[in-house]
RNA sequence: GGCUAGGUAGCUCAGCAGGUUAGAGCACGUGACUCAUAAUCACGGGGUCGGGGGUUCGAGUCCCCCCCUCGCCA
């Protein structure tokens, strides 16, 4: 038994998440962790809201509520999407809580203390009107370029060119069109990744193991141009962690917070602080290499755009502070997925959101799909009639169908118990012996992390079942034979509760109906699979389930299309 | 423009320490079976492995050039 702490990317407090926000980090960290929880490891999953930033006081202004009371709102939104998905969290923390910020400010403190923070001023808009410093892209005006008039004020949406928000033309706040913009002196705090380039390069240089996208990604940013540079990590906002705070090693940060980058990866480690003070737990244990953690392998799921706050910068942080705390040991990233020829977007509502996913069909078949087809390799494309046919025959047809035709044909044959007679031969022993074969490679795909992979091992493993009956055909020999075919259908039987089992990381709520059905707890990980195939005995009653997974017709697959295509409502 | 990842059967993808007739699922065709959610199982048709050079006895698999897609950055 071993011990694995996993974390998911936390996702922005602003509004509720896409598919492709679910594939890219909390679905597959939550396929690992149950797995790793199947095998009988100790397992600390833990993922939180992303909650500090201008977005979310913009969001929170929009809803006319206070922003913390916008985000405790949507946090319990969030969190009850996620026990939706079956996301099996061991806690689901918030960066706004105060161990957080506690927590940042003392990071903050000891990096300072390591030479590892400068002070820097620059000058920045600053809205008269708002009375607020303005981050680039709340800044709206004529773009110097091509006269386009919505340009924000990094770039330009029109042509695409990269502005300064004093490039553009008649420039005005995007928070309330005030033009009396000034620049004004502002000081902020960098955070020297520079420094720790070397080291960090050494780092990523000793992972061989990674995934291509996480280090290519990772040395793009050590090596490109000139190289790693420091990063501003403080902001002029009112709502996030304060950067001044007693006992700061520095002076004249009023009114000034941390920015997001610096204290969300953070939130890792405070949220299992929040756990440990709800439960009692101790949290050092998984995160402190002096104090039990030194066993402990830690490995990070996130999209492809998180990766280098992963790779460099909080790594950065962690490093720099020259305290024993547990660095990642294997961060595991993804692509894009995309909805129907384009991308998934937020701001103009094209996709298919969490909570209307969960509206239209149960989690399994979304965690299914969307598992199968992980954009690991690549990106991926989401398309409804993909998205139909895998699930109606993956699901319905392979899955649901086995379960279906055995429990049924025992209860016609011989009744709802396992009927007793007969021996098993050389057609059992094959399947027994495939079987072994077949889990093994599924363990070790999934120990791999290879998710894509891992789900057709697992459909090859369904599909075993479907061959095997094909073959033993019991219905035929039962005409001559019922013994024998007593003994067929004990072993397809105990299939049914194999498949819950193997199954479950996928499809927890399908895996729960067949152990239910099978009248059984045993939920033990098949080490030799004869053994796991005999774990229902002779006599052992079972209900017959109803359908599994029903199948997606074409109509509502239309209609769904159509409902999706244009902006969400 | 620079960089990353891709471009392999109609579709979604696997394969690549270079080596006999390039694989899987879906879709399609034929057959088997009738226990089952008109499900399942078997067999089959289908690919100049983006294009062009090169290295090699031999290249989707290595090198060079070009084209296309996606994303990141300037």
């Amino acid at each position: 038994m071993a011990r694995h702490l996993i974390t998911s990317a936390i996702p922005y407090i602003n509004g509720i998440k896409h598919l492709g926000n679910l594939v890219g980090s909390q679905l597959p960290a939550d396929l690992y962790a149950r797995y790793l929880r199947a095998r009988g490891h100790e397992v600390m999953f833990i993922c939180a809201t992303d909650e500090h930033g201008t977005p979310a006081e913009l969001a929170a202004a929009k809803a006319g509520k206070p922003v913390d009371v916008y985000c405790t709102e949507m946090h319990e939104v969030q969190a009850e999407i996620a026990a939706g998905f079956r996301l099996s969290f061991d806690h689901f923390g918030r960066s706004s809580s105060a161990q957080n910020r506690v927590l940042t400010q003392h990071f903050a403190k000891v990096l300072a203390e390591h030479g590892l923070i400068r002070e820097v001023t620059e000058k920045q808009m600053y809205s008269v009107a708002d009375g607020r410093f303005l981050p680039d892209r709340y800044i709206e005006g004529t773009c110097p370029n091509c006269g386009y008039t919505s340009a924000r004020g990094d770039q330009c949406d029109n042509c695409t060119k990269q502005l300064d928000p004093v490039d553009l033309i008649n420039p005005r706040s995007v928070i309330s069109g005030s033009t009396d913009l000034e620049m004004r002196e502002t000081k902020h705090l960098f955070l020297r990744q520079s420094e720790m380039k070397d080291k960090l390069a050494a780092w990523i240089d000793s992972k061989t193991d990674w995934p291509v996208l996480t280090t290519s990604i990772a040395k793009k940013w050590l090596f490109d141009g000139d190289g790693l540079q420091d990063r501003g990590i403080t902001r002029d906002l009112a709502w996030g962690v304060p950067a001044q705070f007693e006992g700061a090693p520095w002076q004249g940060m009023e009114g000034k917070v941390f920015y997001v980058w610096f204290d969300a990866p953070i939130e890792y480690i405070a949220a299992t602080q929040e756990w440990a003070d709800k439960t009692g737990g101790d949290w050092a244990r998984w995160w402190r290499t002096d104090k039990g953690a030194e066993d402990v392998t830690y490995t990070q799921f996130m999209g492809k755009d998180n990766v280098p706050f992963h790779t460099l910068s909080f790594p950065s942080t962690i490093l720099g502070s020259g305290e024993p705390w547990k660095l990642v040991d294997y961060i595991k990233s993804f692509n894009y997925l995309n909805y129907d020829g384009g991308q998934f977007s937020t701001s103009r509502g094209r996709g298919v959101f969490m909570d209307q996913a969960l509206g239209l069909l149960p989690p399994d078949y979304w965690r299914w799909w969307l598992l199968s087809h992980a954009p690991e390799s690549a990106d991926a494309e989401f398309t409804w009639e993909n998205f139909q046919v895998s699930v109606n025959k993956d699901l319905a047809d392979v899955l649901g169908n086995f379960v279906s035709r055995i429990t049924k044909f025992c209860r016609s044959k011989f009744g709802e118990a396992l009927p007793e007679g007969g021996l098993w031969g050389e057609r059992e022993i094959a399947l027994i012996a495939e079987l072994a074969t077949r889990v093994r490679e599924y363990e070790r795909l999934m120990d791999e992390k290879e998710v894509r992979k891992a789900a057709t091992e697992l459909r090859a493993i369904w599909v075993a079942g479907n061959e095997y009956l094909q073959a033993a055909a019991p219905w035929t020999v039962f005409k001559t034979d019922p013994a024998q075919a007593a003994a067929q259908t004990r072993l397809a039987l105990n299939l049914v509760r194999l498949y819950a089992v193997l199954s479950e990381p996928f499809i927890p709520d399908a895996a729960a109906t067949m152990l239910a059905a099978m009248q059984t707890e045993d939920r033990s990980w098949p080490g030799d699979i004869r053994a796991a195939l005999e774990v229902l005995p002779v006599g052992h009653a079972f209900a017959t389930p109803e359908v599994l997974f029903r199948k997606i017709a074409d109509e509502e697959r239309e209609d769904w299309q159509n409902r999706f295509a244009g902006t969400r409502d």
